[in-house]
DNA sequence: TCTGGGGTCCTGCGACGG
DNA sequence: TCTGCCGTCGCAGGACCC
């Protein structure tokens, strides 16, 4: 059986950073980096200009900025990237009813349940139409993989890299892969990988050489047995819809390591609120807390506690995450600590009384003598040790003028920060789709500047509310993205 | 010069109940 | 009543992904 190239995968190509050369004429074509800019920032996409320097994703900013010091180095911006993504993800819904997102950039779309006739040449018209579209209306390229299954049309997205189609015909797909590093599979990562190459496997044909029992001794038994699969080139996981979150969760690395107890109990039960927070905001409650603690050697370990039934009360996950804390020593310093929830349920109805009851107890049984912790939501809850003043005014200035994000100016209209320091913060004034803007310098605190939102970034949208109008449809095609029936 | 933040899935182990 | 077996749950850690 040959599956027909019937799954598209689409990439959008470095996302965040396209995103913000779109918003800022004076990026284009420059080095971009987005990602943490404090001391422990990592990378989170550099622009192919960036890449050339040997930039890239999860690499340490300071490494970045030596390798590449001339770059643009800004803070993401998800408000903005989160509305470019429901552009894109809103025409991957035209093409077809089972759309799987896998972030913000990236998705599966099953193009048979679309009613897209099912061979070569009709899959590769809906891709390079959907290229079209992405371009014209959020200005930016995607790369476009076409296959029959999932693995693959990941894979052909990867080759198309940058603003391309790639389409696996049936029938190549063994001798395709065959050749490929073992990292190329899904699911093999850096010690995956360094195991397999120990075991004298360093090509996918050397997997599919090994035989699944070999694959199963090596890796185990539910990743052998996929990793063998996959190594023939099979791969029949569906493209899936609707999928719900099972934990919620958040941390903080922090730019110094904590040593103060006080101050690491205060952070983790501000996390924890923090965590409820969100967990709230999607209408779920969660059963079980985690606490996770970093430690100043990278060491990382995770304490976690199952309540009597879901909750999501932030005095009680509150209590959970402080509990959990007392069972880990923190000497030597805290790198990073997190706080989340799993075992989620539909927000329902829960025995509040029982679990107040039963955090109570548990409280006194620790005997700790309540220790009164200072609230930090009016701190600005920065993540560092004590600072001279200057220092947190400078700090609480570069919060309120993050590098990159926009503004406008009474007289001067709508700009992007390009810098802040020593009391001044330095604005460029232009605009998606416009001129190279120019560069003027104002007092961190000048009334005339106010933050802003992020403009689209293509100003007259072509419309493409009844897109796609006429794609290739199968004989036996359902309906069309857009509701009409297909009759003949 | 180090290594973010948000997730998912798998494995191994001990406890527990039938 | 004791023992073995089995399935499930809770917990911790590891690997991986974007």
């Amino acid at each position: 059986m040959r599956p027909a190239p019937t799954i598209l995968h689409l990439d959008m190509d470095a996302f965040y950073a396209s995103a913000e050369q779109a918003a800022k004429p004076s990026l284009r074509g420059k080095a971009v980096v987005v990602g943490g800019l404090g001391p422990r920032g990592v990378v989170a996409t550099a622009s192919y200009e960036a890449r050339l320097l040997g930039v890239h994703s999860a690499m340490p900013t300071a490494q970045a900025r030596r390798l590449a010091p001339n770059a643009a180095y800004l803070v993401p911006r998800f408000r903005l990237y989160r509305s470019v993504s429901e552009q894109v993800m809103e025409l991957l819904g035209r093409l077809s009813p089972l759309v799987e997102p896998l972030s913000l950039d990236e998705a599966f779309v099953d193009l048979e349940a679309g009613g897209v006739a099912d061979d070569s040449a009709s899959a590769r018209t809906a891709g390079e139409r959907l290229r079209t579209a992405i371009r014209a209306v959020t200005g930016l390229s995607g790369s476009v993989g076409l296959a029959g299954s999932k693995m693959l049309a990941k894979i052909a997205s990867e080759q198309a890299k940058p603003d391309g189609l790639v389409l696996i015909e049936p029938g190549t797909e063994r001798e395709l892969l065959a050749p490929m590093p073992v990292r190329t599979l899904p699911g093999v990562g850096p010690a995956t990988g360094d195991h397999l190459r120990r075991a004298g496997m360093t090509t996918v044909h050397d997997l599919a050489e090994a035989g699944e029992a070999e694959l199963v001794r090596l890796v185990g038994k539910a990743h052998g047995h996929g990793l063998y699969r996959m190594a023939l080139g099979l791969d029949d996981r569906p493209v899936v819809a609707e999928r719900d979150a099972k934990s919620v969760s958040v941390e903080d690395t922090f730019d110094v390591d904590l040593h103060d107890r006080v101050r690491v109990r205060a952070e983790v039960e501000r996390l924890a609120v923090r965590c409820v927070e969100r967990l709230r905001s999607a209408d779920r409650s969660g059963r079980t807390v985690v606490l996770k603690v970093r430690r100043y050697d990278f060491s990382t370990l995770t304490r976690s506690e199952t309540l009597r039934g879901p909750t999501d009360d932030p005095t009680v996950v509150r209590e959970a995450a402080a509990r959990l804390l007392e069972a880990v020593d923190t000497t030597g310093g805290v790198r990073l600590l997190g706080v989340g929830v799993t075992g989620l349920a539909d927000f329902t109805q829960e025995d509040l009384f029982a679990q107040a009851a039963d955090a109570k107890k548990l409280a006194e049984r620790s005997e700790a003598p309540e220790q009164p912790v200072a609230d930090e939501a009016g701190q600005g809850g920065g993540p560092a040790e004590e600072e001279p003043e200057r220092e947190a005014a400078e700090q609480l200035a570069a919060r309120r003028w993050p590098a990159g994000h926009d503004v406008r100016h009474a007289l001067h209209g709508h700009g992007w920060v390009q810098g802040s320091g020593v009391g001044r913060v330095t604005v460029r004034f232009e605009e998606p789709g416009g001129p190279v803007g120019r560069v003027l310098t104002f007092r961190t605190d000048d009334p005339e500047l106010t933050p802003a939102d992020p403009l689209p970034l293509v100003r007259d949208p072509v419309d493409y509310s009844s897109w796609p109008a006429s794609l290739p449809k199968s004989r036996s095609g359902p309906v069309s993205a857009t509701g009409g029936e297909s009759r003949p």
